[in-house]
DNA sequence: TTTATGCGTATATTAACTCTACTCATTCAA
DNA sequence: TTGAATGAGTAGAGTTAATATACGCATAAA
C-alpha cells in the first residue's frame, strides 16, 4: 500500500477516535483527493478494521462504533495533548494538524524573545560536524554589559522547560556552559573545537533525585501525591543530567520548600537533600 | 500536484534546511517509494526551486546551496525545537518525525502519572457535545481522602506548563474549577450540564500582567532582561486568562520575589502588583 | 414537496508510481 | 591501479491509484 493511502487511513482512524467522526469531505479537505477516492478510502478502512465504522445518517458522518478498536494507531493521551499544544500556534511546514473538533483550550503564555532561525541552523551544523563557532552572545555578566563575540564548541541542546540552551565548551572561560539560544544574536566562522562532547561530564553524568511527598502535608494528601507521581514506596527516583539539575530545582520549586508557608504549593521535596546540595554546588562552580 | 508528492518535496526542503542534506535513500526510507521515483522527486524539486540543490559528490548527498531559499516551508526555530521535543518520546500515530541528524538533546524530566486515554476521550466528548459527565476524581481536599464520583460540566482544557486540567463547572461545589486530568481515574454517564462555557467568566476574562525587570538587578542586567522578553519601554504586557493567573504566578516564581536572596533567580516582577493581587484573590475564592 | 447535502457506484481516462535493466561517477580498499 | 561498492540518473513496459463525470438513493431542512 502506498504511503498516501496509509496516511489517509490513519487519518480516518484518528478522527474516529479523537473527534466527532469523519466525513468524505474531511478527507477531501485534508488531502485534496476526489469524492470517489474518499469513498473508496472509507470502504478500505472498513475492510481493514471491520466493525469500527458506523454511519450516522442523521449527522451524515461516520462515527466510531461501540466496539471500535484502533488498528492503525496506538492512541495516547499525552501525544494527543502535545498535538493540541503544537496546533495552538500555526506552524509552517513540518506537519499540519489533524485536529478539527478540538476543544477550547489554552496554555500558560510564556513571554520570551524568539530564537533566530539562522542562529539555530548554524549551531546545529556546528554540533553535527563537531566544530566550534563564534556567537555574538549577550551574557548577564556584569563585566560584559554588551554582546560579545565568543567562540564556543557546542555539542548538545537542552530545554529547562521554558527556554532552550546550547550546551557548549566556552573557549573564553575554558569550561562547559549553557548558552541561552535567544541570547545568541548572531554567528560566524566555524573552527576547531577545544573540547568534545565526551569531556562534558556534567552533561553525560546523571544524578538521581529521590522525590518524596512533602512531609508537611497530611497523611492522606501525601498518599495522593505519591499516586500523582507514580511513586513506589512513597519515593520517586528521577534520573537527571547534572547539567540540568539547577533548572530542575527551580522548576519544581525545590529550593524554596521551607520559605513558603503553605505546603500545598510544594507537593514534593528532595529526600536525599545532602547529596542533592553537593551535586548542585558542583554544577555551580 | 498530489498530496503525496507535495509532502515529499517539503521533506526534501526540510532536510536541506535543517539537516545534513538529502539522499535518494532518505526519501525511499521515509515514504517507501521506488528508486526512480526518488530521483524524479529530486529533479522536480530542482525544477520548483532552481539553484537550491547542490550535489556533494564526495558525501554522496544533496546539500543546500549557498543561495538556498526555502520555497515550500517557512522555517521557524521554535517549531523546529518543538518538533525535536515531540520526537523525543516515540509518538504513535499523528505524524512521524522528519528528523534524522538531530543533535544530542534533552529536556527536563517532569515526573507525573499519565492521563488515561479513555478518560480524556470521554471528557472531550462531553466538551464537544456540551454535556456533563461524572468523573471519579481524587481531590486534595482533606474532607475527601478517597476518590469521589462527581458530576462536572467541562468546557475547555488548559495547561499550566506542567500538567493538563479540565476547566469545568462542578455540580457539587456549584462553581467553575480546574480538575487535573491525571487525577480523573474514570468517567461515566453523560447528562445535562448545570452551566455553560459562557458563564465561566474567569476563563473568558483576561487580566493584563505588566512585567518589568527585577529592580534589584543592575541597570545593564535589567536592560538585558528587557531585551530577553521583548519589552517595549521596559515593560512587557502579558494578557492571560484569569483562570490561569495562579499558575502563571507560580511558574514565573512571581510570588517569592522578595523571599529569595539573589535577584538573578527572579528576572521579572509584576509592576501592577496591587491589581495582580486583587485578581489572584478573586480567583482563589 | 422541493432543495440541498452526503453517500455509493460505474465508466473511461490520466497521472503517478513500480519493476527491471543499464550507464556513469566517485570512493575506498586490495 | 584495479575492482568492488555505492549512489545518481535514465529508459521502457506495466500497474495502480487517482481523476472527472455521471447517475441513483437517503435524509434533513426549507
Amino acid at each position: 500500500m502506498r504511503w498516501g493511502v496509509e496516511k489517509r487511513l490513519e487519518f480516518i482512524e484518528f478522527r474516529l477516535f479523537w473527534e466527532n467522526g469523519i466525513n468524505r469531505s474531511d478527507i477531501i479537505n485534508q488531502f485534496g483527493v476526489s469524492v470517489p477516492q474518499a469513498s473508496m478510502d472509507l470502504a478500505q478502512y472498513e475492510r481493514k478494521a471491520p466493525g469500527n465504522l458506523l454511519y450516522d445518517k442523521s449527522a451524515k458522518r461516520y462515527k466510531a462504533s461501540a466496539k471500535f478498536k484502533p488498528m492503525l494507531l496506538k492512541p495516547d493521551a499525552v501525544s494527543y495533548l502535545s498535538h493540541l499544544q503544537a496546533a495552538g500556534k500555526p506552524r509552517d511546514g513540518m506537519a499540519e494538524s489533524w485536529l478539527a473538533a478540538a476543544p477550547d483550550f489554552d496554555l500558560l503564555p510564556m513571554p520570551h524573545r524568539n530564537v533566530g532561525v539562522a542562529v539555530l541552523q548554524e549551531i546545529l551544523v556546528a554540533i553535527r560536524e563537531r566544530r566550534s563557532v563564534e556567537i555574538n552572545y549577550q551574557s548577564m555578566n556584569e563585566q560584559r554589559p554588551d554582546p560579545l563575540w565568543r567562540r564556543i564548541a557546542p555539542h548538545a541542546i537542552g530545554s529547562d522547560g521554558m527556554r532552550w540552551h546550547v550546551r557548549a565548551f566556552c573557549h573564553i572561560d575554558n569550561k562547559f556552559k549553557d548558552f541561552l539560544l535567544s541570547r545568541c544574536l548572531n554567528t560566524r566562522g566555524f573552527g576547531e573545537p577545544l573540547a568534545k562532547s565526551e569531556d562534558d561530564t556534567l552533561w553525560h553524568d546523571c544524578f538521581t533525585v529521590n522525590l518524596v511527598p512533602n512531609p508537611k502535608l497530611s497523611e492522606s494528601q501525601q498518599e495522593i501525591i505519591a499516586q500523582d507521581y507514580g511513586m513506589k514506596g512513597r519515593c520517586k527516583e528521577v534520573r537527571i543530567r547534572r547539567a540540568l539539575l539547577y533548572y530542575f530545582q527551580k522548576r519544581l520549586r525545590l529550593d524554596i520548600a521551607d520559605k513558603v508557608d503553605s505546603p500545598q504549593e510544594i507537593p514534593v521535596v528532595v529526600d536525599n537533600g545532602a547529596e542533592f546540595a553537593d551535586a548542585l554546588k558542583e554544577v555551580k562552580t
